[in-house]
This record gives C-alpha cells, structure tokens and sequence, in this order.
RNA sequence: GGCGCCGUAGCCAAGUGGUAAGGCAGAGGUCUGCAAAACCUCUAUUCGGCGGUUCGAAUCCGCCCGGCGCCUCCA
C-alpha cells in the first residue's frame, strides 16, 4: 500500500500523491524566536521529522522548508523590553533553536527563511493582492485582507459552520477594517516598531508584515524554483489551523489563483497534567531541561513517537521514564545484533549476497508491518510496536542460537532502515577518561575477587559501582559494564 | 454560544463493526555464585456511564458524566 495521510483540508485520510513525484515540497511552520522553544513546539517539528524520513524512505525526494518567525507581536514586545533591536533580542534564539533541533536529532530543512529577510517577497505578495482589489489599505494606514472578495474563505477550518462567540476577543484594530474578520497583511509602523527596528518601507506605507503574509511568500518564493506555485504538504500545529492556515490560504491562493497547498497535516498538541503549555500557565518545558536532567533524545523521541501525531500527547516523568528504558532496550539489541553479524570484530559482515539469499521471517514480517504502521498516516505507535516485536523475537532466535552471522546480519539491516526513520538508538553518555579508568580497575579487581570465589567481595565492589551509576553484565565472554544515563561521570573518584 | 478533540490495565498508548497491539511498572519462572541482560508465563471477560442499531460494537447512533483545545497573531 502507498502512504495515507489525514487531510485537514477534506477531514478525510488520503492517499498521498505529490504534484511532481519524486519531488515532495514540504513547508511546516517554524518557531517564532522570541524566546526559547518548549518542548510542545517540538512535538510538532518531531511530527513533522517522522513524516520527513518516512517520506525520503518512501523514495520521495523532498524539499523541506521552515520558515523562522523573527518578527511580530512577541519579538517586539520581548526586544523593546530588553532594550534590545529586534535582531540582537532574536538571533540568540535562533541559536538555541538550532542547537535544540540537533539535539533532537531532527533533521535539518533544506531552507530557513527568516520574515525579516523575506520583506520584498512580502511586498510583492502584498502589491498582487491590492491590485487585483483582494486587499485594501485601512484607515490607519494598515493593509487588510477582504474575505468577502474570497469566497473559498473558511474551507479549512469549517468556518461556516462556526459563530463567532458573541462579546469575545474583539480586535482593538477593528474600526479601521471593512469587516471584523478581515487580517492585517501589513501593519502601518507604531512607535514601537521604529525603536527595535521592526518597520519597512513599502509602497502602501511603512509597517511590518502580518504574522500570515510571512509564510504565503516565504512559501511561493522557495518553490518558485521549481515553477510551481502549489505545496505538496503543509504542516503546523493544530491551532494554526484557524485563523494562521486560513488565512495563508486565502491570500495565496487569491494572489496565485492556484491551491496553496494539496495536504494540509495539524499535529496536536503536547500537554503537561492534561493541560497546553503555555506562559500563562507557567508549565513550560524546554528543550534545555530535558538536557539538564540527563534525559536522552532518544528517549524524548520515542516518548513523542509512542502517541499517534493527530493524539493529545500527555506528558509526566513516568511515561518519559518509560520511553528511556524502551531505548536502552534497543539499544541492547542493536548491540547484539551488531556483535553477532559480526561487526565489533571490525569483519565486513556475511558478503551481500547472501543476505538476500535467506531472510529471517520475523525480519520480513518487521518491515512489512513497519511500512503498513507508517504508511497508516504515520501511525508510529504501531511502528514501535513491531520495532519491540522484532526485538522480542530477535533475541529469542539469538537466544536460542538460532540465528547465525548472516540472520544477524538482515535483521541489523532492517533494523538499521527502521532508525533511520525513527531514530531511537540511545545516545553515548559521556564519560571522561579518569572515570573510565576508574571503572574499569573496579571491574578487573572485581573479576579477580570472582575468581577466587570471593563473592562478597566482588558484590561490594558492584554495589559501589551501581551507586556510581555503573551497571555491570557478567557474560561468557567477561564483565561488560555501561553507565546509566544522568548517572555522574565526570570527576576523580576516591 | 459555535467548531473540534478526548475518556482503553498502576502509568503511556494502538485499535474505528468481528471478538482487546506495544512499551514501562508488577508477579512467577529459565539462565546466573548471586545479580544484570535476555527469554517464557501471568497481569483489562473488558474499553467513562446508560440506552439503541446489528448475528456481532471499544469501534455506528442518542443521551448523560468528566477532561481539553480553538473562536484573529499560541506548535
């Protein structure tokens, strides 16, 4: 089967053709950089990593855009605050941002517009529409979008059966729009935008860009290199589907007269004791704490891919705890495999040919169901569920001495393809050379006290490994030992 | 008020008409000097509640209870 993907567009799962296969343009909204990502905003980018690699999996050669919102409400609020321009307040960001993403292991898009060095696109987009009457400019000196002059207005996010609730969240702007529900597409400057820098000059005055203008041009400009003026996917989190994605509709689609995007996906959120993360709530979560509590990426991976895109997420400690014991796990085996195919002894492994000669039927029972999960709209929970099945059963053949080099070998294959969609090996914790000497005199002095069957002995020195956070394996072959991760490894030890 | 989502074991969670995936935790067992790792077995007669449709419902319909999101710049 082809992959299947959920349409906000048509609230139907469809099967995914792209407009020039193998191409796939891809654009997702970004974070905007007023202050740091949380982990909420990551679930998303997360998401939207899966959906990358299976596709580049699948063959597709995609073209992946994210934009970085470096201007609007929150940057100028927080760099007028600071004292800061708005490049000086949001370059730091968009530092962290990257360092986070790596750290994540989240593959990198091939392009990051940033709104302040897209403002001619912008204008561009902007003059189109005043021209073919889409847009006008408002009293105060702002430039609107007329969603009476676009009648499509409202299809993505069922506008028409909405009502918009009487007494709430009334635009202070309103007097100066045609109707309440029209958008700024570019705002007249204030004060404030001239202090940190945030204003443009343009031909209908100067301002800054609407938050959606932003992404329509951003878009269209960086696929423009490929003539085409349609996305294939469009992706954000799902509160952007109103008013953000319906508005980005609207104005590219009455400017280029074509569909803006053919798939529109919404991830849904990530939320702490059943609640979205946010300012106000103060339970914000970054991606800095994970990384000071010792938390492996892969962990937090696996957490977000263990709960299907289009589900509430809810986060605590223990389902993270779970997550990170379920990426030892593999780890183990990956090891295993690895060992057994015969890798660590620096062999090439069974000659090709042979692999294909007799794969192992839990291996090709794996990739089938691994392809099936995904290609269910990114069902990962399903993937993770073979992924474990082959674990179980792999070791159970290994277990067994059913599986030779060459099984091995297939199994490391597949295993191997499935990571590199998912992405789950756990990361080596550091450990600096005076504490693996350390360990490792431990260890010798331990095997030696075995060997003279003195069992207290070895056992103190093991209790006095394990409060170090040394975990010792006694196998066939010798001790193997491995630190638990946020264990402290640094340091001279007595 | 409108639109939408959710409620499945101690925790996380798949499954949207055919008789409850997977992970973590827990119990017992194999292995081991003991452990660890790995494997095996067990752990929801039941899917928020009550009705209905159906040969058959966690899955469809209705009502109720509980939680959440969006409704103009929040992933």
């Amino acid at each position: 089967m082809s992959l299947r993907l959920y349409n906000t567009l048509t609230r139907r799962i469809e099967t995914f053709q792209p407009l020039a296969p193998p191409r796939v343009t891809m654009y997702t909204c970004g974070p905007t950089v007023w202050n740091y990502a949380h982990i909420g905003n990551f679930r998303s980018f997360l998401f939207e990593d899966l959906l990358r690699r299976h596709l580049e999996a699948s063959g597709y050669r995609v073209f992946h855009i994210m934009n970085l919102t470096d201007v609007d409400d929150r940057t100028i609020k927080a760099a007028a605050e600071g004292g800061k321009s708005l490049s000086e307040h949001t370059e730091p960001f968009v530092r962290a941002f990257f360092e986070d993403r790596d750290f994540l292991r989240i593959r990198p898009a091939h392009v990051y517009p940033r709104a302040t060095t897209s403002i001619a696109a912008m204008v561009e987009l902007i003059t189109t529409l005043l021209e073919k009457g889409y847009a006008y400019i408002g009293e105060d000196g702002s430039v609107y979008f007329s969603i009476a002059k676009f009648p499509a207005y409202g299809r993505l996010s069922q506008l028409d059966k909405r009502e918009l609730k009487v007494g709430a969240r009334v635009s202070s702007d309103e007097y100066d729009k045609d109707d309440p529900r029209d958008f700024a597409l570019w705002k007249a400057a204030s004060p404030l935008d001239e202090q940190v820098g945030a204003a443009w000059d343009a031909p209908f005055g100067r301002g800054r860009p609407g938050w959606h203008i932003e992404c329509s041009a951003m878009a269209l400009s960086e696929i423009a290199r490929f003539g085409v003026k349609t996305l294939d996917i469009h992706c954000g989190g799902v509160d952007n589907i109103f008013p953000h994605h319906e508005d980005e509709i609207a104005q590219s689609e009455a400017a280029t007269g074509e569909p803006f995007a053919r798939f529109w996906l919404h991830g849904e959120f990530l939320n702490i004791r059943g609640t979205k993360m946010s300012k106000r709530y103060g339970n914000i979560l970054t991606v800095r704490d994970l990384k000071e509590e010792g938390v492996d990426p892969a962990a937090f991976r696996l957490l977000v891919f263990s709960t299907h895109y289009r589900q509430p997420l809810d986060y605590n400690d223990q389902a993270l705890e779970a997550a990170s014991e379920g990426v030892r796990r593999l780890g183990e085996f990956h090891e295993r495999l690895s060992e057994v195919a015969g890798e660590a002894a620096g062999k090439e492994g069974p000659a090709t040919g042979v692999v294909a000669a007799r794969v192992p039927e839990a291996v090709g029972e794996f990739r089938r169901q691994f392809k099936e999960a995904l290609d269910d709209d990114l069902n990962a929970p399903q993937a993770v569920a073979a992924l474990f099945g082959l674990v179980r059963e792999g070791n159970r053949e290994l277990d067994r001495g059913a599986w030779g080099p060459e099984d091995a070998w297939v199994a490391l294959a597949a295993f191997r393809e499935a990571m590199d969609v998912l992405d789950l090996l756990p990361g080596e914790p550091e450990i600096d050379q005076e504490f693996r000497a350390w360990v490792e005199a431990k260890v010798a002095e331990r095997q030696a006290a075995r060997r003279v069957r003195d069992y207290g002995r070895a056992d103190a020195i093991r209790d006095e490994l394990r409060a170090r956070g040394v975990e010792l394996e006694d196998t066939p072959d010798g001790t193997r030992w491995r630190v638990q991760r946020g264990a402290g490894t640094r340091g001279a030890v007595q």
